[in-house]
DNA sequence: TGAGGCCGTTAAGGGTCCATAAAATCAGCC
DNA sequence: GGCTGATTTTATGGACCCTTAACGGCCTCA
């Protein structure tokens, strides 16, 4: 199916040569002139792709990325002027996923529009020595073999995952996982955690989760 | 096969001199001065390629498209006067391909036609295991056996071809497939996964739509 | 070695979410 | 204007999951 690629971009003139170079490439190519139209439009059309002028007339570019952020994992490509460009840690944190400076080949966009596009096809894959976890898919494997995990499960698994070996606590773990509304003396975390265990035995992954008395769990690093 | 385009414009003088042009070229023109005629027509003579003009006596031609698109995805090109350019990402959303704002040259008319009528040929498939979806010719088979579905279904289905194995919150197929128009407590996304499960369980096409509890559905990977 | 906390395990209750059928509404077509 | 099929709503039953609570084991420190 054609990709479809949201380009916010007040410059008539940038926006003409790379709305030109993009569908010469094979994708749709939606416009628009502003940071409104331009929220409005990803809203409307889902797009696979945006890219983002930093100096829109009306909007900050970080603030229009990261709105875009609260609604859709949409990948973000930025253009920002060349004196702008300290202030990419910003942008990277606000959700942008890659940068381009101006002036800038419209070659190299489109190269790394497809990069992004493939990123985002293939999905990312968290691998953890014979674990595999695929947040888009929510799926999980062990050796090869499919873990049927529950919902809170797979998002107990995935978020150990973020850091391998690093030590969460019961209360970041509830914070994060659970929103942070649970009693005090709840024991739900062991809960999952045992039941998680024993999906993991049959498979043999004994031991992937690691109790740490008195603070909490952590996965296993291979 | 001679190729048949059928142009839609009330204006007399921009329909000669655009069939000429396209004649010209070795299309086969049809004419319609109106929506209803073009609407009739459309379904009649199955056109390859569908010129529209914007400024109807009877309907909006983004309504008209709307309903072209309801039954077919053939390729439509739409002309429209400058000053409602703005309007652009409407059309497009209404499914328009591409757009071109009156005063224009018959020859870039004719050239934007073969891009059109180009991607058409390619006859883009989308085979995932068993299953194969033709988005232009909205058919869809499994195991080679043609699995009929309604507009919405099929629409439904595509969708989540899109990122085969990827899962794709209720929310985000409201978004997409009904333009998020949708009560808040509406199933009809259920509804619709039970009828094509139904109708592909005819087929041997056993589990082809996975539900994923407290997500919402995706399309099994082989 | 014994007490106290901490964790693992289990099973049952209650609740949420989903599948399905059937009824109701809508839209296109003759 | 009625007919047909598509779409949406409504209702019900069932599957699955989360949580709670109770108990037993293990570790640790006195």
């Amino acid at each position: 199916m054609e990709q479809r690629i949201l380009l916010i971009e007040d410059n008539p003139d940038i926006t003409r040569v790379v709305q030109y170079e993009l569908e010469q490439a094979g994708y749709r190519v939606i416009t628009a002139p502003d940071g409104i139209t331009g929220l409005t439009s990803a809203r409307e059309n889902t797009p696979d792709l945006v890219i983002l002028d930093l100096g829109l007339p009306d909007f900050d570019g970080a603030e229009v990325a990261r709105r875009l952020r609260k609604t859709s994992s949409v990948p973000i490509i930025i253009l920002t002027a060349m004196d702008a460009i300290d202030r990419k840690v910003n942008l990277l944190e606000a959700g942008a996923d890659d940068y381009m400076t101006k002036p800038f080949h419209p070659e190299e966009l489109v190269a790394r529009v497809k990069v992004q596009l493939r990123h985002q096809q293939h999905g990312e894959v968290i691998t953890i020595g014979a674990l595999e976890i695929h947040p888009q898919k929510r799926l999980c494997s062990y050796n090869g073999h499919e873990v049927r995990l529950s919902p809170k499960e797979f998002d107990l698994l995935t978020f150990l995952a973020r850091q391998p070996g690093r030590v969460y606590s019961r209360q970041e773990i509830e914070r994060e996982v659970w929103n942070g509304e649970l009693p005090s003396n709840s024991n739900v975390v062991d809960v999952h955690m045992a039941n998680m265990r024993a999906k993991l035995r049959d498979l043999d992954g004994y031991g992937v989760i690691r109790t740490v008395r008195g603070i909490g769990y952590a996965l296993k690093t291979p």
